[in-house]
DNA sequence: TTGAGGATTTCG
DNA sequence: GAAATCCTCAAT
């Protein structure tokens, strides 16, 4: 039942120009780094070293002062990580059967993170028919679906995001970046999905148009 | 120690 | 519309 996932051939040149992004990146607040996290891509390093790849359309911000956020109240075992330096993963489990995947943001002391909510998987090959596309541009559209199709459970959480690492973040191709630039690619900033609080704060940001965010 | 509830997904 | 399913945390 676990779906085939496309699987990154290293000699393309375009991914070896990109980037890891590095935990400076990522000290800010969650309000900037969400948006600015569309267009990058999450990279799962396997035990094998097989690596995958997926281009981040949508995410979520939490933040201090913000009721929705799990860091809300107090630090506690699980949610200590985002009291912490930004760059770190923070994964927890929902509903009792599926993981969320969050990147720790802002400064030191200052409890915030995003929220990866759906990835768009490269397809598996220019010869695969358009059904099976379709299929995978929703395989990994949700953070529970995402996190189901990478592998990543707790045992994931609170570990730095660097190359070689299980998981890691990339920059924005130079296409991606011209793309947007020229408005052929547009964000839409928008409120927060499946919240009973905080649910008037407009956090969550999407590529307009894309196949692969949970909820257009 | 307890139990209510949750940053979701899927199926009917 | 509701079930699945279990960890977390605030309140006993």
């Amino acid at each position: 039942m676990k779906p085939t996932l496309p699987q990154s051939s290293s000699d393309n040149l375009a991914q070896a120009l990109r980037q890891p992004i590095s935990p400076d990146w990522l000290a800010r607040p969650s309000t900037e780094v969400a948006p600015d996290l569309l267009g990058c891509t999450l990279v799962r390093q396997v035990e094998s070293g097989q690596t995958y790849r997926g281009l981040i359309v949508e995410t979520e911000a939490y933040a201090p002062g913000d009721p929705a956020c799990h860091a809300y109240r107090r630090p506690t075992k699980r949610n200590q990580v985002m009291f912490g330096a930004a760059g770190m993963t923070y994964v927890y489990l929902i509903y009792g059967m599926y993981h969320c995947l969050n990147v720790v943001t802002d400064l030191d002391g200052v409890p915030s993170a995003v929220l990866i909510r759906a990835l768009e998987l490269e397809a598996i090959s220019p010869w695969s028919d358009r059904q099976k596309e379709r299929k995978l541009s929703r395989v990994a559209a949700g953070p529970g679906k995402l996190c189901r199709a990478f592998n990543i459970n707790l045992s994931l959480s609170a570990q730095p995001l660097l190359p070689g690492q299980p998981l890691w973040l990339e920059h924005r191709s130079p296409e991606f970046e011209e793309q947007w630039k020229q408005g052929a690619i547009a964000f839409v900033q928008t409120t927060r999905i499946g919240l009973t609080q905080g649910t008037d704060i407009p956090w969550r940001w999407y590529v307009k148009d894309c196949p692969s965010v949970s909820k257009p």
